[in-house]
DNA sequence: CCCTTATTGTATCATTCAGTAAAAAAGGAG
DNA sequence: CTCCTTTTTTACTGAATGATACAATAAGGG
């Protein structure tokens, strides 16, 4: 067993709590009190226990991937590229427009464009933002090799569309848009994907 | 003629400079010496010219849509709905690539998720982005009156995916895609397009 | 030339920000 | 029990935030 006094919150459920006040609010516009108040702690124990509030918000970004948009990595084993498609973009709009969830998605809107001091954070978001479409564009150029998608097709470009697309979802659903609005146009962009 | 001290400054230029700014990092990653500082004014000039931060935002909102982005009404009064999609699109992407611009778009990226201080200036953005939409949809509308567009079309599922791509296009442009890459994206994204 | 009017510069306001030092509290080990 | 380690609590720090008070300044109107 640990010694020491025990903690006496679960890290992981605060986890969570942070990672949708971060959701909801953006990283500059959230404040150490909307993070202890959410996680039901006082501010040394956040410290203590997440470092500050950029690494805290790193350890979210890993949170919100592994577990509320895990869709995304499921979406890329499904069997042929347009399922693919299909799971990411109904995954995501299961994501953004969930009442449990804040509206829109934590990677799009949490860092988009802030001040010097969160600077590298929004460059942080932009690198998992490619790195996510570098798998799409992966899993595509398998695709083409399978013969599941026509030969002459462009995987980075087919990848650039599909994120595009999921990114407009997300600005969306930050609005008004419902679900039904959403699964609409996630049908009318599929019928330019070969 | 107006009596009283003469302002020393072009009160357009200097909301053209706090448009820039609160374009690059966001509402609330601005702060009151970022905005003085680019407009080389100093803060009581700011308030007695433009209100407050709150006050000066919404007047950048507006400089924003009737010049830079003075694209999208423009775009309205082509000829045929393909072609004001053709327009708007590639005059985004002109716009949120344009080097003597900050990356992406002013009108997603400002405030698209802030904390409690800011959601009025949330709000107003979603509002706008609406009322663009809702432009583009009765553009539409007149297209398939005027049979341009296939009579069974739904004009609102139109606009919210042309608006859907537009807001991908400017979330890709905030990270690191190229003006070749959307365009790319946005000729994939015209195969959905009746 | 004085008076009115508006802008500018300086200096400051109270508040909030992220981050910490130090003591109290809660367990396990001996 | 007493020591030892860790967490919690309270209180606090210096810096940055948005917003103003006040006096100096610069023009036009009479």
């Amino acid at each position: 067993m640990s010694v020491g006094r025990p903690r006496e919150f679960d890290i992981n459920k605060a986890l969570d709590q942070a990672l949708d006040v971060f959701w909801r609010k953006g990283y500059e516009g959230t404040s150490l009190p909307d993070l202890t108040d959410a996680m039901g702690i006082n501010r040394p124990s956040l410290y203590s226990a997440f470092g500050n509030k950029d690494a805290l918000f790193r350890k979210a970004i890993d949170r919100y991937l592994e577990g509320r948009a895990c869709h995304f990595h499921e979406s890329l084993e499904e069997p042929t590229a347009r399922a693919v498609v299909e799971k990411l973009w109904s995954g995501s709009i299961e994501l953004v427009t969930n009442p449990r969830n804040p509206r829109g998605c934590f990677m799009v809107q949490s860092a988009l464009a802030c001040g010097d001091a969160a600077d590298a954070i929004r460059k942080e978001m932009v690198k998992r933002r490619t790195k996510c479409e570098a798998l799409l564009c992966e899993r595509f150029e398998r695709a083409i090799t399978d013969g599941d998608l026509p030969s002459g097709s462009n995987a980075g470009y087919l990848a650039k569309y599909v994120s595009t697309v999921s990114y407009g979802i997300a600005v969306q659903a930050a609005g008004n848009a419902t679900r039904d609005q959403l699964n609409q146009v996630a049908k009318l962009a599929l019928l330019a994907f070969p």
